[in-house]
DNA sequence: GGGAAAAAATGATCTAGATCAAGAGTCGAT
DNA sequence: ATCGACTCTTGATCTAGATCATTTTTTCCC
């Protein structure tokens, strides 16, 4: 593990400010892995053997049930960590982890986070804060999904997103496909979605967004700093470390 | 505040083992309020000034959308504490509490909690395994919700109940209206999937239930311990911090 | 640039559950 | 008991979104 790796792993929320000789202790026995896209990065109903924190690609956390229907809990993005709860409570996971593109990531041995946050203050301090981000952060995905229509939920995506550059026309920054995952929703049904949002003055053109009167999106979709995160704000950096 | 409260409270997850005069600090400037049922306990978008730790009654968690639709967050019974997540991040709370039920709870000071986290390790080390277990309480209810059928949640609600009591009979600890909100449906529902229920050998009467063949329901409603929270293992809020 | 393969759009159904609308018990207070 | 207010049940629609099927567009690889 190199000195860059390192410094990136020593900034995220749950070890800033956290002492060297504790850093040292609890990255001593970590390793980096790369995964092609489609790999299994944690397995749903085992304890997890490591803490991960992805530095590279996307990973969803997604919930099996035992007839096989499935349910993606969150999807990670660079510098989050997942199974974080599970890892803390030393229980199996309630979701695996799935690669939906490469992946580059640091996996930390369960164990070594356990004995920092015993010994280490500050550290399980940290790592409060991040659990009580990560509450947060569940909790605005559920009222997004069960407050607001398949539109309404796309319309606020492309508000975040419009906000966020500063501009009224966009790259959106993962395929249609992937954005369906995030938003809870098929394909198709996002589709469907940006036909209807075509009435406010959204237009697209394959990867390319542009809002004709922001403000028509936003009166129609009603977006809500307590459901849509504030991008200002420090995000729940490792915090979308789910499962539990 | 009585010194029978202190010891319920001294009990429960986050306070377990925690030195007396930390718990001293903390509980300080506690106070013990009692509210009707309806009443608001907790407001939405509020940074919450105090921890509250329902002794008595039963307090759901609402978010509520711009346009007024509301959904169930979760519902808490006697020794949950709630808005732990906006006390520890100072952030403003996403649900609002209502009690469903005459209520009895403590309000501790917000500020006393953080105090007592940051000056004592071990309460840090509890309340961290306490988020960490919400989040998994969670996600677990957003897989209930999302991977199987109104009548499979209640039959696996039935299941656990009598797993619970030890007993094929045995009366709901709820009215129905209540089961309705706790499982995520519609009253109606809930009496649908009693009916559908009955082809499995479910009986009702009242508030008294009564399954003929247990494994019959079991069969066909898959229940799973990575859903289903294991009555055996202590509640999420009363447990002991961390293990290792 | 051409052409296979993946992604996206569009259309036609299907369905679980919500919603709306009556009845039927059930319970508590006078 | 009698009333009146709930809670529950049952039935008849409604609907958002999923699912299935087909076409169109984009991607990208030789």
């Amino acid at each position: 593990m190199n000195s860059e790796i390192l410094n990136r792993l020593a900034s995220i929320g749950p070890f800033s400010g956290v002492s060297s000789e504790t850093l040292e202790a609890v990255f001593r026995d970590a390793r980096v892995r790369r995964l092609p896209a489609g790999a299994l990065v944690a397995e749903q109903g085992a304890r997890p053997a490591f803490l991960d924190v992805l530095l590279e690609g996307s990973v969803d956390l997604i919930g099996k049930g035992p007839d096989g229907r499935e349910t993606v809990v969150q999807s990670c993005e660079p510098m989050d960590c997942f199974v974080l709860a599970a890892v803390l409570t030393d229980a199996p996971s309630l979701a695996g982890g799935i690669a939906v593109a490469p992946v580059q990531l640091v996996s930390i041995p369960a164990r070594s986070v356990r004995d920092g946050a015993a010994s280490d203050h500050l550290l399980a301090l940290n790592l409060m804060g991040e659990q009580a981000r990560q509450v947060r952060t569940i909790v605005r995905r559920i009222k997004n999904l069960n407050l607001r229509s398949a539109t309404q939920r796309l319309g606020c995506y492309l508000i975040s997103q419009c906000d966020r550059t500063g501009s009224i026309a966009f790259a959106l920054p993962v395929p249609k496909r992937q954005l369906a995952v995030q938003l809870g929703m098929t394909p198709e049904s996002v589709s469907r979605a940006f036909a209807a949002l075509r009435e406010y003055g959204v237009s697209v053109s394959g990867r390319t967004v542009k809002l004709r009167d922001p403000d028509l999106v936003r009166a129609n979709c009603a977006p809500d700093p307590l459901i849509d995160r504030d991008w200002r704000e420090p995000p729940a950096v490792c915090g979308d470390g789910l499962p539990g």
